[in-house]
RNA sequence: GGGGCUGUGGUGUAGCUUGGUUUAGCAUCGGAGCCUUGGGAGCUUCAGACCCCGGUUCAAAUCCGGGCAGCCCCA
């Protein structure tokens, strides 16, 4: 679609529709792109999408992760080496079955997640203690054949993200790599995207295929379903076992390596920025994944254009090596830009006519309050970098303040019954994260669409009472939702 | 996994029920020209469409079957 003179005409409230017309309309991308659950990205998603790995790749490797590039393909062979993981994976894998008019006679899999590509050669590499640890992380596009609705972002067939695969001595190292990886989703994904979440172990009949235990993010859609973000697993000795991944320790006996997976998917990560940040205008970016940080609107009088068009360029020239900053030279009405820049989510606005050419004051605007404020030239550059500051910090609380309203403390299925349809989270007291806990959450889920998320993975909850399902003496607290 | 609905210029739509009135209407976007510019201005003009395959019929955007794609609801 190409830019539209109309702006947004659909409300935040009615989120689904939003969605769909904020990507459209801002350019994020085309939606027209004829194979399902597959994704055109446009410039406009694409610079955010870039910054945003930027900042978590920069992240991973101050915590001592390498980079790495595997193919994206899998031989069948060994794909297969993990019972449960290929048990859990195998519904949704592509298969490579034919190469021009040869029948391939192993069948090479499209990578849903690459353990079973990457730990063929962890095996290689990791010999003696002093291989250990072993932290690698790769960039890349991961394929998976979804069967539920597709939607951009939120759920591809193809979806783009980060994976860290790391390997350990003992299991103490790997669970504090757990830890970790947790705190870097903190680091990077609330501090700086705005996404709040709560991390929750998740129950044993949901966790990673393949796994010890996992923990995963998750955070709130605007419509109160939950949206899974990163997960972080304790793969113990599974994979290790399988795949042969030894080393001869200080007493030089063979041990068996311990493991962990990460996964950040920055893809799924814009969707949030997307849908927490954006209003009724359009997208509101985090400063520092912004596409464009700052535009800058020329107010064109007949007879003055030349010196007020000098001067933007000359402003922009100035401020280019601190930021990204464009100037909008087109023949729309400053109205128009005003309108459309904003719906673009542009952090910050310059407005530039014949009275700042000759004040040298110019009239700065934010995008999430639209506060204007009036700022010498030579103190632009200092006010825009404290702005943007603010701005994502005003960003984050909101989004904070938001979700933290929607965790519901819910004592019996009629209170449930009367909250649900508030969206968000649901503490219950539950009989069993084991396995022998699947059959109430199978009851929720059935009844009021609830799945069950977790116990919270970073605070101790004692349950008081009984399981709200079957009446038994409770053992955990958890929480639900409903899930995209 | 099951059910329902939809597919018309770049975009959003009218037309479809009851086949012919249509040279497929409107708005917007795009090109050219003018006029304007501090919160989505106006005028002139040009260009642009019935998802694909098959069937019924003298005649199909319209009816039927299949494919592909999208949306919604239920599991």
């Amino acid at each position: 679609m190409e830019k539209t003179k109309e702006g947004m005409t659909q409300p935040k409230s009615n989120f689904s529709e939003w969605f769909s017309e904020v990507i459209s309309k801002t350019e994020l991308a085309d939606l027209r792109y004829n194979v399902k659950g597959f994704l055109v990205h446009r410039p406009w998603s694409v610079i955010a999408i870039k910054e945003m790995y930027k900042l978590y790749e920069a992240e991973l490797e101050k915590k001592g992760h390498k980079p790495v590039i595997f193919p994206a393909v899998i031989p069948k062979e060994n794909f297969l080496k993990e019972a449960e993981h290929i048990e859990g994976f195998a519904p949704e894998v592509f298969w490579i079955t034919k190469a021009g008019n040869t029948e391939l006679t192993e069948e090479i899999a499209l990578r849903p997640t690459s353990e079973t590509a990457m730990y063929t050669m962890y095996a290689k590499w990791i010999r003696s203690w002093r291989d250990l640890p072993l932290k690698l992380y790769q960039s890349c596009q991961v394929w998976r054949y979804e069967t539920k609705a597709t939607r951009p972002f939120i759920r591809g067939r193809e979806f783009y993200w980060i994976e860290a695969h790391d390997a350990f001595a003992s299991r103490e190292e790997a669970e504090s790599q757990v830890k970790e990886d947790m705190e870097m989703t903190e680091n990077i994904m609330h501090k700086e995207f705005g996404i709040p979440f709560i991390f929750f172990r998740r129950p044993e009949w949901d966790k990673f295929a393949g796994a010890v235990y996992t923990y995963a993010a998750d955070t709130l859609m605007p419509d109160g379903k939950a949206l899974q973000q990163p997960s972080t697993h304790l793969l113990g000795q599974n994979f290790a076992k399988s795949f042969g991944i030894k080393f001869v320790d200080r007493n030089e006996k063979e041990k068996t390596a311990w493991q962990t997976c990460y996964g950040p998917a920055i893809w799924r990560m814009f969707a949030s920025v997307i849908a927490l940040h954006g209003d009724d205008k359009g997208l509101v970016f985090p400063f520092k994944i912004a596409p464009l940080q700052v535009i800058i609107i020329p107010i064109i009088l007949k007879g003055k254009e030349k010196p007020v068009l000098e001067k933007c360029k000359e402003i922009k020239e100035k401020l280019q090596s601190c930021f990204r900053i464009d100037v909008d030279f087109s023949d729309n009405t400053p109205g128009w830009k005003f309108n459309y820049w904003e719906m673009k989510g542009v952090p910050v606005r310059i407005e530039i006519g014949p009275k700042e050419v000759e004040s040298e004051e110019f009239v700065v605007i934010r995008r999430d309050t639209g506060e204007k404020a009036k700022v010498k030239e030579n103190q632009l550059q200092k006010t825009i970098e404290a702005l943007g500051k603010d701005l994502t910090k005003n960003l984050v609380e909101k989004a904070d303040k938001w979700f933290n309203g929607m965790i519901h403390s819910v004592k019996t299925l009629d209170e449930l019954k009367e909250k649900r349809n508030k969206g968000g989270f649901f503490r219950v007291n539950f009989c069993s994260a084991d396995m022998d806990g699947k059959e109430c959450a199978e009851v929720l889920k059935e009844k009021f669409h609830l799945n069950v998320r977790g116990e919270m993975a970073n605070r101790e909850e004692k349950p008081e009472g009984n399981c709200i399902v079957c009446g038994k003496p409770a053992k955990v607290v958890v929480y639900l939702a409903r899930q995209y």
